[in-house]
DNA sequence: TATGAATGAGTGTTCATTCAT
DNA sequence: CATGAATGAACACTCATTCAT
């Protein structure tokens, strides 16, 4: 029944829920799934009917949540814009995922933690390095864009400067771990937004000497 | 005597380094105080005359060197130099560090959830919220000289800017995890520091409009 | 109905099938009612609603078994013949039961210790018990019957021969599980007949001395 | 120090003598750390200084004892005697060690349960398997050089005829676990011994017809 | 009657920490 | 100070059993 389904995936949903409160609360070691259990409203036995183990739950606190991302920011880079306005829009689109990473933000340096240390193992690891890489491709492939388009210098090399652009934000996720000021997290990100545009326009205008 | 001192020493020492070895190797909640004995050569009973706990034992390992890097980076700052040679400076200093920290990359990111994990408690949370303030200060004091001393653009937020380098510093770090290509870290690391400087020079030069 | 209780017989009958299936290659502890549903085609609930729990499931397994053995077999023991042919009989009933309990053989085993660490309580121990007592009684009765008759020697005491007859074929069992080359229990099963039976007749022809 | 050995040696020994004790009692499965601990005076954690799990604990509560049986039967075979008096022997023999088996008899049964569940990987099962040739090869022998000599008749099979009487062996230890009768394992032992060397010395008195 | 989601008691195992020697 | 055997609290995970539908 359509009834079932949704009461199974509201329990589903209810369960990830808690395990992400939990596991931010506590770190992914320190979490234990009773916790997870009392926190969601369910016994012990219940979380392993929905997810095969303590590392599987966890993974799957961001895997559902990454691969949403994605599939938007697809459709976001297809149309045609000026790639100036598509990372406006990537970045953009970053930042409003960042509010969650922020605010979750002690869990992501559990799961990077985590995932450095099983780089091929894991369904994390390989999920982690993926999305690293895939975001990294596409700002790569605007810039590029931007570049053959005449939008940004000739000399900017894509690759290099995506990744800095790429480090740069999850710099900026490390950073607002460690802000003492409550929100300066957010009062700083759109400063931060407004840097990294003028700091691209300024590559696309500044003229080679050479 | 100073025999015995440098015995004690001696043996701090090799439980420090063989701490950092295994933390790094396992992770802070997989290592344990066993094997930590065992690559030192020494017995778990050892462990703890030296160090409180396994807590203090980690955190230790990074304090001691932390406070290393900021005597000697202090007195690079001190002298009388241009404000972009010194940002070079810092950043070379950054960059040798990071030889280390990409090395021990794992651990970092354990420090990095565990101290996210303790804002106030722990000698750890303050040791890198301390650091991380210390640093972003140094470079924000010597943007704030070059801005100064015209050297840079006056519309340079100095404050905003040192978040945004550090920010990138801390971002190449957690980069030079996922990236699967073998000393990829080290290669673009160079790379990275050519476009930081860039960057920076670039801003300098860029006119305001208004 | 009929019809159902045919269906329920039926359905009886999976279950009893399924779980001697998984008793015998997971052993009892390690067998789980899931899997034994599974196999049986039907729900975990069902098994209660024919099984009072898992000890009762694994108890009916033998029971039924072991009651239908023994109807036939006394039938076999009425008829007018001579003890030896008897004797031969209840022989080749034990060994072509045994091919099921070699089948099953590991399942023997549990049964035996699960059987051995409840002397009194369960069912299991009783018909164990029973069945075995019943063999040895049959046993000896035919013997005592060839003594009675002059087939066999007069010094032959029938219930120390019983028991070791039933011993041997108890240790045949055994022995077939730790027989590492396969089929070596069916084959050497006819040779061990052979020598049970001139056993036993060199027992009758050997004259006494005193 | 020896002393310091003695105790290692003492304390383990109280494991093993607590081991036994709870798995006779309880069996493999249903026992549990906790309690063999209890019974043993020592914390749940010592029982891991010694053995390596719980399966480890519950093979060498056996392997300890097979192998220095092994040793000193091997003595005896050696000496220069008709081969009769070897077999007396060797019966004599495993009738006191059965003393021990039937004493915890429950436990035999799980063993072999246990064994016949694991036949390559386990310690356990290669122990037992072992030691089921080991024995079947030296009875054998004895045979064959009762054969040779002269002293049993010709026709004789010593392999099947050591199997038989392995076999018959073994059956007792099955037997006496369901003997209702206290004590009666006891009684019959002897009784059984006096048969199975009668049996022998009709075999090798029974004239061939062919 | 059949189902299977939910339950929660139960257990093997680990490991930081202590302390007698 | 050094040792390492002993400790015992803690935790992930299992699975027989129940019961609402």
């Amino acid at each position: 029944m359509a009834e079932d389904d949704a009461q199974l995936g509201a329990k589903r949903r209810a369960i990830l829920d808690a395990a992400q409160k939990v596991f931010d609360a506590r770190g992914y070691e320190a979490a234990t799934m009773e916790e997870v259990a009392e926190e969601a409203g369910v016994s012990k036995g219940t979380l392993y009917n929905y997810f095969q183990n303590k590392e599987d739950l966890f993974a799957k606190v961001f895997s559902e949540r990454l691969s949403g991302d994605q599939a938007e920011l697809e459709r976001l880079i297809e149309e045609p814009l000026p790639a100036l306005d598509k990372l406006c829009r990537i970045m953009d689109h970053v930042f409003s995922q960042l509010e969650f990473y922020i605010g979750s933000g002690r869990l992501i340096m559990d799961l990077w933690a985590h995932a450095a240390r099983q780089r091929k193992e894991g369904e994390l690891a390989v999920n982690i390095a993926q999305t690293n890489t895939q975001w990294r491709k596409w700002i790569e492939a605007v810039l590029a864009e931007g570049v053959a388009g005449g939008e940004f210098a000739r000399r900017l090399n894509p690759s290099v400067m995506a990744s800095l652009i790429w480090s740069t934000i999850n710099g900026i996720i490390v950073e607002s771990m460690f802000d003492t000021e409550a929100g300066s997290g957010h009062r700083s990100l759109s400063a931060l937004k407004q840097g990294l545009i003028a700091e691209l326009t300024s590559w696309s205008t500044a003229e080679p000497a050479d």
